[in-house]
DNA sequence: ACTGGCACTCGCTACAGTCGAGTGCCAGGG
DNA sequence: CCCTGGCACTCGACTGTAGCGAGTGCCAGT
């Protein structure tokens, strides 16, 4: 499977002008174009190789070539630089994010930016419980017989929880209460706490013993083990550009993955390592999005990830642009979670 | 513009079955599915007069009618019983509601619900912060020269917000504060408090002056006059059903405006009366959703209103049996919350 | 006031014909 | 051996025509 520098340059070219024109592009267009310096007839040929081996195909006879998955593949691998942001997109983004007032107003404010950027569909994850610590857990009284259970991470992110206590706990045990678990687990890793807790449980004075052990269960039942993941969205309005054209006609599919937080966790969500991750068509392996090309990264202060980010749009999508500028939002981000 | 009971049963007829076929009804099916006791021939002449006033229209010449939308507007008004919901229904929405661990699980399973029974696009505002009132304020120290504010609302709503302090202020002064604000705030509606909030800026003791001035602005500006509000969205992809006749083949502006939190809150927020409000088609302000109506009410613990909730759909949707399922859910969200 | 009958409208579908972009292949030339 | 120009071919897109049929408006009759 020889594919020289010349074919190669028309996969290229085939991949960049299909996705600005969004047409099945011919050899001559294609010649006239782009400085291959040969004939349409020896692009016809080189057409006929990257046929045969999967990376781009005809709609029908007769018409011209489209990139296939397999292709756009390729070109992200081997054919593509990641584009340098122009200066207004820069400063797009830095003027975007200044004078977020809390963890909300950040990924509210990011998710909409990106979508805005790449005119996809954007895509935050909220900071993950698992990689967070513990900065401060808040027992506000309710009644004397209901606690509000408020854990305060690392990472800006506020989880609340109601309490139903197995009986009355005078103001006084409260306070001890706090100051215990906090003395505790103040610090410590989300994914570290489950033998902490237990040890308070059994540390605890006896008195105290019923109620902390509702509130054990609560902590490690609904904020450790179900760790609790959030996700934002925007940019939906963009599928539908470029009209019924991606997605062969339905968006249904689309929509439908799009209110999966579990199928949005997949996608976005594995930041094992911290490079961007470019999923493209049927490389998914959710069906329903076997249309669809995700660029995604992880994001956190420093070098630490702590949740992931990302667009999703048709696999006829500008990778280079969208790989930058997902980039880019991802720095950003860590950035103004490192000052917090 | 005599409307006689026939002329009325007419109308009704072409609603229902258009809703249902999403077909352009004519006279003849028309006495063939409903009982009208006449001919096609006197059926078309009632027609003819219904739609020279304006309730029904026709597609193209030789097509069959088509409900406009004050033909909608006179069936919801007059012609329709609200739907009574069937059992099935009723225990989906108690199996659905219970066992919600806070007030986002509470806000994220209503819509979820509303969007699963009623087949549309679900939207539900989480309780208002101008009509919620303080529970408790609390202040976590992040640094020496950072707090971050918590608050935490009767109506469950918990929010929270770094505030940059002047300077460093000592542990034993933030306990101090954290008193004296809750002695004054606690209970207070949010709306009431910003002369509680100036008081006490002038009531403290000098030393912590400057740091309650810091507080009280971020209370003030971001909490109580930018009255922070929040919406959850399910169900989009309903807006796919019926293929692309409703809303003429482009769901672009529906996504639009969907994406627009000050959009959907006018759309559902907007809950004086405590009644369910309809808007049909082009009542609708906002020229993006002239293709949609909207079905939504109030909800709230007892006989008050803390937010609002509803579904958003074509034109040609289920009136009925939207306005029953959402007053229904909204009472059950309204019991739930009046348990907290 | 309702009904049956009738002529008319007009969107939809099928079909045939044309056009043209794009192809595959082949023979010839550097 | 690779590239090129030429050529016949394919097939989708578009156009125009014709027939069908659902549905209508109107009118005369009961």
């Amino acid at each position: 499977m020889g594919l020289d520098d010349r074919k190669l340059a028309v996969l290229r070219a085939i991949v960049e002008d299909y996705v600005s024109t969004q047409e099945p592009v011919g050899s001559k267009a294609l010649v006239e174009r782009h400085q291959l310096g040969v004939s349409p007839a020896t692009v016809r040929n080189d057409m006929a190789v990257l046929e045969e081996e999967g990376y781009i195909r005809q709609p029908h006879t007769s018409a011209g070539r489209v990139p296939t998955d397999r292709g756009y593949r390729l070109f992200v691998d081997r054919l593509s630089r990641v584009k340098p942001l122009s200066p207004a997109e820069r400063r797009a983004i830095e003027r975007f994010l200044v004078g977020a007032v809390d963890l909300d107003d950040v990924v509210h404010r990011t998710v909409r930016l990106l979508a805005q950027l790449t005119r996809q569909v954007a895509v935050v994850q909220y900071p993950s419980l698992a990689r967070s610590s513990v900065r401060h857990l808040e027992l506000v009284p309710i009644s004397t017989t209901r606690l509000m259970l408020v854990m305060i991470a690392d990472t800006g992110r506020v989880e609340q929880r109601l309490v139903e206590l197995p009986g009355p706990v005078p103001a006084d045990d409260v306070t001890d209460l706090r100051r215990l678990i906090n003395e505790k687990l103040a610090g410590a890793r989300l994914s570290d706490t489950p033998p902490l807790v237990q040890a308070l449980v059994e540390e605890v004075p006896p008195k105290l013993r019923p109620t902390m052990t509702t509130l054990a269960t609560v902590l490690l039942e609904t904020l450790v083990e179900r760790h609790e993941e959030r996700i934002a969205l925007a940019g939906t309005a963009n599928l539908t550009r470029g009209g019924l054209l991606d997605f062969q006609g339905s968006l249904r599919p689309i929509l439908e993955a799009l209110e999966e937080e579990v199928v949005l966790l997949k996608l976005i969500g594995e930041t094992e390592p911290s490079t961007t991750r470019v999923l493209i068509g049927d490389e998914n392996e959710f069906d329903n999005l076997r249309a669809a090309s995700v660029v995604s990264t992880g994001y956190g202060p420093g070098a630490t990830i702590v949740g992931g980010l990302g667009v999703l749009g048709p696999t006829r999508m500008d990778y280079p642009g969208n790989i930058a500028t997902v980039r880019a939002v991802a720095r950003y981000v860590g950035e103004l979670l490192a000052q917090n």
